[in-house]
DNA sequence: CCCCGCCGTTGATCCACGTCAACCACATTC
DNA sequence: GAATGTGGTTGACGTGGATCAACGGCGGGG
């Protein structure tokens, strides 16, 4: 069921167009004067199309260009020789993929659609070059990548000192918060994900996530109807979390 | 118990000078050209001195500059409110501090010395402003930034699906291997944290860090006296990560 | 030198989550 | 509409690591 090599599923020759793109301000290109955003037309490439379940790249592929997403959305998950799977993020519009490639100039993740969606593809040589002349760019950019760093120190927090609850609940309210960034409802949302990649991502189960989901469903949280939420008590939630529940 | 704010402990007049400096291989000058170095001189600002167990930043703080460490070591953590930390890297000579306080020009995480320590200060809007100019130390510290993005995946991985010894195994290779870049032995070692420390990186418990020691000291694989480390056998720890150990 | 506090080790017990297994709800295909 | 497969839920049970507790060793200060 795997492919040999990751190859553009379809790639159409579309410029992308940032100044009209809906995107920006959730985009690399936020905050960026017009004439700044002018300048990016010439940067970002191609669109790219990702069936479902397809990879944008592989651990061990060149790295060559980080991608925006246009639609759709993404997990980037990492491999043990064992066959383990952790899931490292899920990623929604306007988020930035491919930065862990710049390191070594390989990928080192496996970024994989959860639903059809279409990238924008960034060509990263054409990237540094632009940056060192638009001032805006390279601060955004900068900003990006150190975004993700404080989003892993959060996902480490999570996985390292949270209890199974606690963790799901951190879950539900950060999607729920980057829906609301992108004009969608804070309460109700459709997640893309199974509960395994929920589970794997969250270093719990897919039995334990679902009996979470059902806790808190019991608890009138939250109501649950497969993939679909709807937050009903965010506040609740929000005590999960800080309100360590032991005795003592 | 707490001082008030982040406070230079010393901050010494010399210039740095990153040509001269020993951990060019480790740090953020790696792969510039000896021109590029010397432009360095005037980025590297002050030195900044720390006694152990004070902080060189704390979250919260303004972002102002990023941090090579000269000598020593520190650790940084995110705390939650309701007290608990999570230990989110340990940090050695020629690796790079302050990543985090881009995205939102605030710290995100505490740093703290393991030891008595000393670091570079580079100020962050110097740092821009030159690798405008400098090719070759825009894309350094852009590999720095995603070197940082990498390593945090792998941190992930091993607090959402390794077993505790395996987290202890992969730990002390990690270490071994970052003293042998530094020109000290693989095999022998001095950790400069508490088993506290150690855990909370690794999201066990203390006595559980302390329990895997031991029992690897039983087996074979090292010989622990309290923080000095010897690796007696690499490969069997290597196994240890690979091989999950379950039947069948 | 002795005292004291911190750090580390080890044992006994507990419990949150993993494991194993059965079953159910949908969606897809023929 | 039946057949099949994937994803989700729930229950019974087992276990890895947390918790609680006692003790030992080293290092710093009087």
């Amino acid at each position: 069921m795997q492919m040999k090599a990751t190859v553009p599923i379809t790639a159409v020759g579309l410029k992308a167009a940032c100044a009209q793109c809906n995107l920006v301000e959730l985009c690399l290109p936020f905050g960026m004067s017009d004439s700044e955003l002018h300048r990016l037309d010439d940067l970002v490439g191609a669109r790219r199309k990702i069936k479902r379940q397809q990879p944008l790249y592989r651990a061990g592929d060149p790295f060559e260009a980080i991608y925006a997403i246009r639609t759709g959305s993404f997990k980037t998950d990492v491999l043990l020789e064992d066959g383990r799977e952790q899931v490292t993020g899920f990623q929604m519009t306007g988020e930035i993929l491919g930065l862990d490639g710049i390191s070594t100039e390989l990928h080192s993740c496996n970024a994989v659609a959860l639903e059809d969606s279409e990238v924008c593809v960034i060509a990263y040589d054409r990237l540094e070059e632009l940056s060192r002349e638009v001032e805006g760019l390279q601060h955004q950019f900068h900003k990006v990548m150190s975004r993700e760093i404080v989003r892993d120190h959060g996902v480490m927090m999570l996985l390292g000192s949270m209890r199974a609850e606690e963790r799901l609940a951190a879950f539900l309210l950060n999607m729920s918060q980057r829906f609301t960034a992108r004009g969608f409802s804070a309460a109700e949302f459709h997640l893309r994900m199974t509960r395994e990649e929920i589970g794997s991502y969250l270093g719990l189960k897919l039995e334990t996530v679902s009996r979470a989901f059902s806790r808190f469903q019991d608890e009138g949280l939250v109501t649950v109807q497969q993939k679909h939420i709807r937050i009903l008590d965010n506040a609740g939630l929000k005590k999960l979390i800080q309100h360590q529940q032991r005795a003592c």
